[in-house]
DNA sequence: AATTAGCACTCATCGAAATGGAGTGCTAAC
DNA sequence: GTTAGCACTCCATTTCGATGAGTGCTAATT
């Protein structure tokens, strides 16, 4: 569909336009090394590529600029992958090296990582527990009133809740239940837990205890509570190094939508895997239309359990950050099964 | 020092330019309800107060702004406390009505509420472990060479870490180490875990389980491991509605600044309870030389444990934020007692 | 003696007009 | 098919004068 020669002249403009964010003329591309043509050639295919949608023009005497498409077609077809550089690996290295004790921190260090690398904002999902099974179920009494409930999944996440104890029901009640729960829910995948406890335990539960169905619902809902996944967020400052933000107005929605961590999620949703790159209003929300977004899922003994995220403004260096989120998603695999190795 | 009027005066012009954010001339200042000058005297007085330093003229034709002893005074002598509007007050009696089980859900909301109710910038400080005492530790193995170590807290508060299991070492006696430590240090206050743990149990200990040493040390390092407080920020992006960051540059430092947990953790050090005011450059750091911060310690049963505080521009709405960090605090004190009565 | 009206002066801000220059589209030559 | 040349467009920047808010000082008023 396009010849050679657009191919590579679209390439060129938008590389140029990557580094200087400002509209490509001609003649600069005449100039590069790797198009030998001349600035009236390149004119007139640049006509053409405006023609088919790949460029625009903010005005008739200012050079190019990609469009969406323009974009599209040069992550689709055009980006070389640099792969990740010396520096960048060495200093990944160096991170993870340090010792961490709770997942927590090895996801929140990615993200700070990845906006350091990339001078961009990075957004990381924690690991859902979706897909985890049950290891360990627990209450610990605070004091009369409220214990703490402790959730253990078989990859070391934690969850925990303080819950408030009914009145009329002992302490002992309470932990024949939990015995009982640990009993016939270890190894049960979270997804499961809801029925297994309603088809395998209701009954038996009956004979042993009495008002055993309040304790049964309190406790349902203490395991089952939506857990939402943690979002980490890194670099949001970033934005403001963007010149397409330096209108104070359009950071504010960028960094506002930012703080929202349930939009954070939306955004992260239906992502089945491997990495995605959602362009300038390709994306759902009207607050980050000039933005680009990148994303990569990493997974755990082939489950796929979160995901990892760049964002930045629609004119970004696409081959540097996908490479750097292949590389880095898959070292968080690494690092979780050494882990738990 | 000051004559009632010149009080009149420099407070008039502090409120009008905390609304407006422009310097403030003597005929509006004439023209309001409260001060009965003709705009000339205003003048004199003005220029008096400039002398004394408390106000300062951005040039010569301008009318004035309050510097940053201009506002200490009024900070200081000054500023009315409003209280509590009712609709404020409405909309944290809805919020916290919402039912939380883990007191991170309270301290973030309350960060979000802050800085909703004010549109400043809230910084809140997680409770400290440090004043707790020691309620129960736990183990939990998650494969041959992994564990999930638990530590609750009498307030409900629960941290876990990840553990390897040195070579050598069976779960056995894991076991009865973690029971004796229970039996040891529950009730234990943080601070004095470790010297309890070397005095007391050390010896104990060698006599039951070999190689105790190496299990002792793990298990201290997991126990006293430094236990940082979590920061929770809400409305950064706040900032950018102040006209004195729509300078882009302003703005990154700050919302720089707020990104790097140690420095905000530095920031909240040795305030040693009650309510105080930090106004432009008696801030510590230099980015944030523009703004002040107000920050109000919460307490349980008396111990003061974590620190909340807004973070706005030096023309800051003083009179309304010290009322609701003040009325807040309280709250959040009032909650958590009646969590764990 | 304190207060105020009057007035000359300062200076930031705003808009209009002038200038410069980067880049285009088109035509004609190669 | 490619390229040189040229007229044209339009943004960005600068210049300049007008505007007006606000001051400081002096002289009049109470």
């Amino acid at each position: 569909m396009l010849s050679e020669r657009q191919r590579m002249i679209l390439n060129a403009i938008i590389d140029d336009y990557i580094r200087s964010a400002e509209p490509v003329g001609s003649r600069s591309i005449s100039k590069r090394g790797d198009v030998t043509f001349s600035p009236a050639t390149i004119r007139n295919e640049m006509a053409d590529l405006e023609e088919m949608g790949l460029l625009e023009q903010p005005h008739t005497s200012a050079g190019r600029i990609p469009s969406i498409k323009g974009y599209r077609y040069y992550v689709d077809h055009l980006v070389t992958l640099d792969g990740v550089g010396d520096q960048d690996a060495r200093k990944l290295r160096t991170y993870f090296a340090e010792k961490m004790n709770h997942w927590e921190g090895v996801i929140g260090h990615a993200a700070t990582i990845l906006s350091q690398l990339t001078n961009y904002t990075s957004i990381v999902l924690g690991p859902e527990m979706f897909s985890t099974t049950l290891k360990h179920f627990q209450l610990i009494p605070i004091n009369d009133v409220s214990a703490v409930a402790i959730i253990v999944a078989n990859t070391g996440h934690v969850e925990h809740r303080t819950i408030t104890i009914p009145d009329g029901i002992s302490m002992d009640d309470m932990n024949k239940v939990v015995n009982l729960l640990n009993e016939k829910l270890t190894g049960v995948p979270f997804y499961k837990v809801k029925s297994v406890l309603h088809s395998e335990i209701a009954n038996e539960l009956s004979r042993y205890v009495e008002h055993c169905e309040d304790i049964l619902t309190l406790l349902e809902q203490t395991i089952t509570e939506e857990q939402e996944p943690k979002v980490f967020l890194s670099g949001a400052s970033n934005m403001l190094t963007q010149p397409e933000f330096k209108d104070v107005d359009k950071a504010k929605s960028i960094l506002g939508m930012l703080e929202e961590t349930q939009l954070l999620m939306q955004l992260f949703q239906s992502n089945p895997g491997g990495i995605h790159v959602k362009i300038g209003t390709e994306n759902a929300l009207e607050a980050i239309n000039q933005c680009s977004l990148i994303t990569a899922t990493y997974s755990y003994e082939g489950q796929s359990l979160g995901t990892i995220g760049i964002l930045g403004p629609t004119r970004m260096e696409y081959g540097k950050v996908i490479s750097l989120l292949n590389y880095l998603s898959k070292d968080i695999a690494v690092m979780m099964s050494r882990w738990y190795k």
